[in-house]
DNA sequence: AGGTATCCG
DNA sequence: CGCTCGGATACCT
């Protein structure tokens, strides 16, 4: 039954999650620590993305005017901040500082600021340690290969604060509850250790949930902020019609509150509850009528259930199982895992927007340039590593992680304001795609020419297709995309990932000699479509070659054929059979 | 695969 | 609510 969703729940995890208080403004104070006494806003273009907490004292407000913000608090300091490298960043160097202190490579980021850590191994493992006669002068354990690496700690009480404030007394938990209660609080342990080596060595201060799951976690935390944490204490589900604390904790939340339940789905709900005529009398003033919708008041809804929800959200678009899922985390319940570190994000995009229209296609031309200099410059940031094994010479290779083989356009055509009152039919972006083309993953020219050409070759064309008016455009935003990644070697979602990078780079090593040495005579490439022609030339001798080794059989030894024979050019990116790599190595040499 | 919607910060 | 400048995922064709 349904309906028991909630009571059935997996208590075994303990997860950690992070949220870095005013990051914008934490690492811009870190760069700058004069800053750190003062009042502080990150502004892109008319509006405060973020304050610090001085700057909220004196009524700044997040997403707030930047002439209100000015008018509110005259001595605030305004730092712009519309490039997100630095925020990028810090964000990813406070990712790998947190990953290097978790044993599972469990460690899942939200936007910037927000991490989820899955502990429960740690947690397992020094449950397991606990001296049960002597917990006040308890020890964690933090390295596995090292027992003395860790902290003292009081393993008697919880460290920090608690919902609900004042945790049961061990007399009324059952066993299960009172194991699950000494884990979260070595978590509730754990988490402190690590807010202060987040301050101590990164300078980074920290709201943390401690709890069960990921919802409870990212919820819990909020109840104590900024510089603090909070713990989700058991008995955690209802038990001899005795509530649990977490439909406690979650039946007080506002419905739109619940990550998960984002605006629409909350309007859908809320009018449900409230009643369908709510909509419709809009006109009137109620006095009275209920705004708000609480979890409770969907929970122990007299007509609402999974099924309900199902019927209420679904739609066309929405997911299947919408309403299951819903009704899941309405009870707190969240089964999602904490997901592994990627190495390659599944997508780069760079933005703009902009007040005034963009008159002329020069202006369009331009600012498409900008994008496409960044995005390229990004690619090479967050898609590329250092090889290892280029030791012996001097110079530094590196090599593609993966390729985004799409790119897409993205455009906001601004709602032209009509006096007459006709309406536009609006959807607020409209993009397109097209293949990324080869020659953007270059090691030799400059991401300024590369740009340049990517333009003329592609991103014209993919803007004609999407404004196919001559000019008059009124766009409000424009954004480039690579999107669609496929990774060349090592992938470091499952434990396949480093035996395939091994066999890869047996590949390389067999290849070792052809290996492209950026020079000065590497002949300029000179227009797109004499590459492309090239390129099918190359195409056309692969499978030449591929008759061939079919025909020999024994052209390759047999791990490589297991392997698939594929061959990622470091200059180009174009993937092909290894036998046809050397040709083609000539074919950029020559 | 391309295009759109809805989430998240 | 959208403003910002990203990002992830799912559905639809």
């Amino acid at each position: 039954m349904q309906w028991d969703r909630g009571q059935k729940r997996d208590e075994d995890r303990i997860i950690i999650h992070f949220d870095y208080d005013a990051f914008y403004a934490s690492v811009v104070e870190n760069e700058n620590p004069a800053l750190k006494s003062v009042p502080l806003a990150i502004q892109q273009k008319q509006i405060v993305v973020t304050c610090n907490y001085e700057a909220r004292r004196r009524g700044l407000r997040k997403l707030q005017l930047i002439t209100e913000a000015k008018r509110v608090c005259p001595e605030a300091v305004i730092v712009l901040g519309e490039d997100l490298t630095r925020f990028r960043n810090a964000s990813k160097d406070l990712c790998s500082f947190l990953r290097e202190r978790m044993w599972s490579g469990r460690l899942e980021r939200l936007g910037f600021d927000e991490v989820w850590l899955d502990c429960t191994d740690m947690i397992e493992f020094n449950h397991a340690l606990l001296n049960k006669n002597d917990l006040e002068r308890s020890f964690f354990c933090t390295d596995k290969d090292d027992p003395t690496c860790g902290f003292e700690y009081d393993a008697r009480t919880v460290f920090g604060p608690t919902y609900p404030q004042y945790a049961a007394s061990e007399g009324v938990l059952n066993e299960d509850d009172r194991r699950l209660q000494l884990r979260l609080l070595l978590g509730s342990h754990f988490a402190r250790y690590l807010r202060h080596e987040l301050e101590s060595q990164k300078g980074y201060t920290a709201t943390v949930g401690i709890a069960t799951n990921k919802t409870l976690s990212k919820l819990v935390g909020n109840v104590n902020k900024p510089k603090n944490q909070t713990t989700l204490m058991p008995p955690l589900v209802d038990n001899n019609g005795k509530e649990g604390t977490i439909h406690q904790f979650m039946d007080a939340h506002d419905i739109g509150k619940v990550p998960g339940i984002g605006f629409k789905l909350a309007q859908k709900i809320r009018a449900h509850v409230l009643g369908r005529d709510a909509d419709h009398e809009e006109g009137l003033v109620y006095g009275g009528t209920r705004e708000h919708v609480t979890v409770r008041d969907v929970r122990l809804h007299a007509t609402i259930g999974p099924d309900k929800l199902e019927e209420i959200l679904s739609g066309p678009g929405s997911q299947k199982g919408i309403g299951g899922r819903i009704w899941d985390l309405l009870n707190g319940y969240d089964e999602t895992e904490v997901s592994k570190v990627k190495r390659v994000p599944s997508q780069i995009s760079q933005e703009d927007s902009y007040m005034k229209y963009l008159h002329t296609f020069e202006q369009v031309r331009q600012q498409l340039f900008l994008l496409a200099e960044r995005l390229i410059r990004r690619m090479h940031l967050d898609t590329m590593e250092d090889d290892e094994e280029a030791g012996s010479d001097s110079t530094t290779t590196r090599r593609w992680l993966a390729h985004p083989r799409t790119l897409r356009l993205t455009t906001r055509p601004r709602p032209p304001l009509n006096a007459d009152g006709t309406r536009v039919r609006s959807f607020n972006r409209i993009s397109h795609s097209a293949p990324m083309p080869n020659f953007v993953f270059s090691l030799t020219e400059a991401p300024s020419v590369l740009a340049d050409k990517l333009v003329d070759s592609t991103l014209t064309p993919m803007f004609r297709k999407l404004h196919p008016e001559r000019n008059g455009w009124n766009l409000s935003l424009v954004n480039i995309a690579a999107t669609n990644m496929a990774e060349t070697a090592a992938d470091s979602k499952d434990s396949e990932g480093r035996d395939i990078g091994r066999m890869f780079r047996r590949q390389e090593d067999v290849l070792k000699d052809f290996k492209v040495v950026e020079s000065e005579d590497t002949a300029p490439l000179e227009g797109i479509d004499e590459i492309d022609a090239q390129l099918g030339l190359a195409e056309k001798s692969t499978m030449q070659g591929s008759d061939n080794v079919d025909d020999e059989g024994d052209w390759l030894d047999e791990e490589q054929a297991e392997v698939g024979q594929v061959y990622d050019c470091r200059t180009c990116g174009q993937r092909m059979p290894l036998f046809a790599a050397d040709a083609h190595i000539r074919f950029h040499t020559t």
